[in-house]
DNA sequence: TTAATTAGTTAACCTAGGTGAATGTGTAAC
DNA sequence: GTTACACATTCACCTAGGTTAACTAATTAA
């Protein structure tokens, strides 16, 4: 499969978790993020905390791989991951852009431990928080706002697909790069324009044609 | 809104609930679509029917408004129904087409209770089972199987969404069409076809000069 | 530091699907 | 019945985005 060649799964980057220096920092972000959608206490975070590793993906690293089952969800704390799948022509389309502060996986294989239809890679080297399926479950079971937490992230991952359909059906191109830079202004910067193109399920030509015009005018 | 104007909505049909004609037989789809997914006892099943109630929805007539909440999901008996938005620009896009033995809701507001983003709507005079929120909250909470029954319902929900998209960005208008066609062959007889252009994200003039080209081959 | 890749731009040309308008057909309403 | 309206077809023309290819940055590897 192209692309693949040459770029170490994740897998085998593991184990050897690094403490982090700016811990507090961080999981404070998580905190928020969760915080965001249910009301947890602090000493429930820590102990869900305590069933999730922080890690470094390096730039052009797997976090999935298509065909293997996806074991982890990951909370970004630093960095830009994306998600894509190569059709059986051999094109390759952008599913999700991830940035820094949301959350990344092949949901339908977390959840159902099929092989995973898509590709999860880090466009820059990121840090981000792992929580495993087993500890996804222990989490889901022990602690009743995180069920609810998890339940509102597959239903949010489910209604912005539904959105992003009519989107593609009712608006141009132009209007959806507008619409996205407009939403993640961030993306700008740390998203190489053919994934944000193909995102946009337009060519790279295209989307450069289409920044001309914006920027003629 | 276009199109609701003169057709009356569900809710006032809901209450004189009619006995059925062929209930075994009908009740027996049921069953085998929840038992093809999850093994249930027949007293499981005939507790979950007592939970829910079997209309007719006349032709054009409303399951579900856009901006009232979704309070049932429907399992279609016999029948099609549809779901579509109405976007700011006031162009209608058909979101799902759903044939007999197939459940139909605006899932997203079912289970939050927010309004509707979608318009649920019969194709046809069809013959629905109901199962209204409280009593699918009383079914997962007692009948164990259903739980995961419908939680593999929404997986599904969200995976064929994304699937979707792939198939949006990876085919042609008429390699979808053909896709389509394939798999739903009942769908040419049932449904207008500008419904299913408009599923296929095309104008209806596109479709025929689609079927006339396939044809004339 | 340079060679090799990978990403982005531009331009000429092509094509799938949109648009608008005319014409036909089936079916519901009176 | 016939009037009306919703659906389908066809055609001529238009346009957004695809394709190919040449050229220029940027990165990355050696």
């Amino acid at each position: 499969m192209a692309g693949v060649i040459g770029v170490k799964s994740l897998e085998l980057f593991l184990l050897p978790l690094k403490p982090l220096a700016n811990g507090i920092k961080m999981t404070d972000q998580l905190y928020k993020n969760i915080n965001n959608k249910v009301k947890i206490s602090e000493e429930d975070f820590k102990e869900f905390l305590s069933l999730t590793k922080t890690i470094t993906v390096k730039k052009n690293e797997f976090f999935i791989n298509e065909g293997s089952t996806a074991k982890y969800i990951a909370f970004i704390n630093t960095g830009v991951l994306y998600s894509y799948t190569i059709n059986n022509k051999g094109d390759k389309h952008v599913m999700q852009i991830a940035l820094e502060n949301h959350w990344i996986s092949d949901l339908f294989s977390f959840l159902t431990n099929e092989p995973s239809l898509f590709n999860v890679q880090a466009i820059e080297t990121s840090e981000i928080i792992l929580l495993s399926k087993e500890n996804f479950e222990k989490a889901c079971n022990t602690i009743p706002a995180f069920e609810r937490f998890f339940r509102l992230l597959i239903q949010n991952a489910y209604v912005s697909s539904q959105r992003r359909i009519s989107r593609i059906y009712g608006n141009s191109a132009e209007e959806r790069y507008l619409k996205l830079i407009k939403t993640h202004p961030k993306i700008i910067q740390s998203v190489p324009q053919l994934y944000i193109a193909s995102y946009l399920g337009i060519k790279p030509q295209s989307l450069s044609r289409i920044r001309k015009n914006l920027y003629d005018k």
